[in-house]
DNA sequence: TAGATTGTTAATCGATTAACAATC
DNA sequence: TAGATTGTTAATCGATTAACAATC
């Protein structure tokens, strides 16, 4: 279990579902888990989540499996969740609405802290409970206040020019709704949400029986 | 070029992100690429690309690259895009009302055609240009109308107990924004949309300076 | 023709799974 | 103690990349 190796990113991505359902667990007052019932909730195969945790110690105990308290503490702490991260979000459209209204977000580690529009009509205004500010003062906002993740709502064709000012402010990972790749420089990290993508990689199935 | 291998799925989600691309080389005018340009674009290696094309045919010219009208219209095909599937819509609350304004949605190849909630308050109210059905109404309308693709767009716990209704109606696709892995039989797609995970997953690297 | 780029094969890389000694 | 389950190693599986003959 030696501690230097870097996860693979795709064990990184997991770890969120695990905490996940730890929580669900703890939730139903159950105690201690096995590797196996863990997997079996959200199907994954109990060697894989064992592997995934021996990247960054030992949780669990032979015989016994792991204390679902303990082991979801842990995956929080070394998922950087011990702390609340602000976020900021552009974009104050339809899908920028949802987002700071979605409780979702309110939990685990995660607050929206700044909402940007370019819509004039949008700028002063309240969205939940933040007032929207103009994109103009992307850059000065998000220095000053040292936030350091985004969330990037708006049309593809002005996101680009978003995730720039971003990371030229010090931004260091976007999550974007825009349906566009992004260029981004070493040491940014980029995700996409991008339903209609994972709606067309289901027609496929579909359009030959499965 | 054998088109009787099944590709690997991690092919088929890829296949979402080359057609997008080729659209928008097509908007800009471009007539012809090399997997090397399109490969840039959205970062993705010029042999992945033709690796992944090579699953099912051969689009390109030696020497030249890719029409790109043709390849996009290949790939449509492909994806089942050339004709139109019904969504369903399960939850009209912030975020389901999101879904269905959101443009994106009426675009190539999907347009919801029916929208449930469980609040009867909602119900007969038109969201977007639908009027709202209720839940017990659902096996109905999507046997009835043969509707094979849903979003669910409720609650964790409610989550589970839709998808049940869904297959049995015959749904054979699923796109859950739930924060919940769902069991569903052989032969039907679930993918999620998960935007707090993969935040989460994010400020693991955030967390320890990249 | 010379230059460019495909489609495909083989080599490499990385992730998942199986198996089991250690041990609660 | 006997049974269960971990953490880890080795084996397997699958995906990506490199390389190049074919050819536009």
């Amino acid at each position: 279990m030696s501690r230097a190796v870097m996860p693979p990113d795709v064990v990184v991505r997991r770890l969120p579902l695990y905490a996940r359902s730890l929580r669900y667990l703890l939730h139903e007052g159950v105690l201690s888990v096995s590797s196996q019932e863990l997997g079996d909730r959200i199907n994954v195969t109990a060697a894989q989540i064992r592997k995934d945790l021996s990247y960054f110690g030992e949780f669990g105990k032979q015989g016994i499996g792991y204390d679902v308290e303990r082991l979801l503490e842990q995956i929080d702490q070394i998922l950087g969740l011990d702390r609340s991260w602000a976020v900021a979000l552009i974009g104050a459209g339809q899908l920028g609405e949802a987002i700071v209204r979605y409780e979702g977000f309110r939990a685990q580690g995660i607050h929206i802290a700044a909402v940007f529009d370019a819509n004039p009509d949008k700028v002063g205004k309240p969205l939940g409970t933040i007032v929207v500010q103009h994109s103009d003062s992307i850059a000065q906002t998000i220095s000053a206040r040292g936030i350091e993740m985004a969330i990037i709502a708006v049309p593809a064709d002005r996101a680009q020019g978003v995730a720039d000012v971003l990371i030229n402010a010090g931004v260091r990972a976007l999550l974007s709704y825009a349906p566009t790749v992004l260029q981004v420089p070493a040491g940014v990290w980029v995700r996409y949400i991008d339903p209609l993508s994972v709606l067309h990689s289901m027609t496929f199935y579909l359009a030959r029986g499965e």
